[in-house]
DNA sequence: AATTCGTGGAG
DNA sequence: TCTCCAAGAAT
């Protein structure tokens, strides 16, 4: 009977067919030449400032992270300020840019980094990865770039590169292609040189190897790729399977009293999680409703409303149409000027907040552009 | 293992 | 206006 390789051990088993140092060589010297040196957060190889633009930078382009990161560095310059931040704070900073699961993330993970480590972020991959929002391809890239340690990336980037030099066809999202790429991305690790040849790699797939009209004639790699020579770089990598997205509907509550909003605490799970947000006239749940809600329920926002005051004048704001990822909302603003303000509004999950203070508040991106707009007019 | 997590820019 | 998706992780 055939012996099988335990799966751990065939995770980092390096296939010799993929073993090939000339390509390496080829980023490497690239880099050096033509990448990027400039980047804000390539300025030091502190771990702190180098592990906070991995953070941003995952699934989020680089001109919209770099006020972020400013941002960040002024108001915690080191880990030990992060992990001291109160999570709202956090959140309000992090506020705009999305996929807030990374920003509370990141904050635990600060706060294990001053428990555990005393503010020194592990040197090894796998400790790291054991760290909350730090997965395998952003460790790597965290020790590489602050350490010099030698391990394997795979981001957007390399697999953009990859599927094309290498002329694999099928989406890169999918298990099998995507282990495919480890094998390969461990394969070609350069004996020296991990930092220039782990920038070499985003950079290459940033600045050249682009999804649209990449510039192979500049590409160090053009001679060895199989999308160039075959002309399929338009088809590689292969797109995701598209799934026709969901709408979604809410009825979103704009209480105003004494030039002040009232606020809800979204959960940490869900779409928004531990962001501010309006409150919503079936709960925080009717956002989950796919369902249309084109006349509203008086009886149910007469209700709604006596929770928190007594109304002056109402009106329709007009509708805010927001597409995430997977689904599109459609929110119809209310605006509720209140003659009276109950306070019977629990401190933990509502607050009110001055309309002057929405700019620096921890609020999703739509409701923060339409509170502030409210703020300009009035 | 496929889905769930934002937002804004490019084309 | 519409499509696509970016320095991925967690579930």
């Amino acid at each position: 009977m055939k012996r099988r390789i335990p799966a751990a051990a065939a995770a980092n088993f390096i296939h010799p067919e993929f073993v090939d140092p000339s390509f390496s060589h080829a980023v490497i010297q690239w880099q050096k030449q033509h990448g990027r040196h400039l980047l804000p957060w390539q300025q030091s190889r502190e771990a702190y400032r180098v592990w906070l633009s991995e953070i941003m930078l995952q699934q989020t382009q680089v001109t919209a992270v770099i006020p972020y990161y400013e941002k960040f560095l002024q108001s915690y310059p080191t880990v030990f300020d992060l992990a001291a931040a109160p999570a709202e704070s956090v959140m309000a900073h992090w506020s705009g840019l999305g996929y807030y699961t990374r920003a509370r993330n990141l904050h635990q993970c600060a706060k294990q980094v001053v428990e555990k480590y005393d503010g020194h972020f592990p040197v090894d991959p796998l400790l790291l990865e054991q760290l909350p929002g730090i997965g395998r391809s952003t460790a790597a890239a965290i020790t590489a770039f602050s350490y010099g340690t030698t391990a394997a990336i795979l981001d957007g980037n390399v697999k953009r590169v990859f599927t094309r030099v290498f002329g694999i066809a099928g989406y890169p999202g999918s298990k099998p292609i995507e282990d495919d790429l480890w094998q390969r991305a461990m394969a070609l690790l350069p004996e020296v040189g991990i930092e220039a040849y782990t920038q070499g790699l985003m950079d290459l797939g940033a600045t050249l190897c682009t999804r649209s009209s990449p510039a192979c004639p500049r590409c160090p790699l053009q001679a060895r790729c199989v999308a160039h020579a075959e002309n399929r770089t338009a088809e590689l990598p292969t797109r995701k399977p598209k799934k026709q997205i969901k709408e979604k509907h809410a009825v979103m509550l704009v209480l105003l009293s004494n030039n002040q909003v009232l606020l809800e605490r979204r959960p940490d799970s869900g779409i928004w999680g531990g962001l501010l947000s309006l409150p919503e006239l079936n709960g925080m749940t009717a956002l989950e409703k796919d369902v249309p809600q084109n006349s509203i329920d008086e009886h149910v926002l007469q209700q709604a409303i006596a929770q928190f005051g007594e109304v002056g004048s109402m009106r329709k704001m007009p509708l805010i149409e927001h597409v995430f990822t997977h689904f599109k909302l459609h929110i119809q603003p209310l605006f509720i000027a209140l003659d009276q303000r109950y306070s019977v509004v629990s401190e933990d999950t509502h607050v009110w907040m001055n309309l002057s203070e929405m700019r620096d508040a921890a609020l999703p991106a739509p409701i923060k552009t339409l509170l502030m707009s409210l703020a300009a007019e009035t």
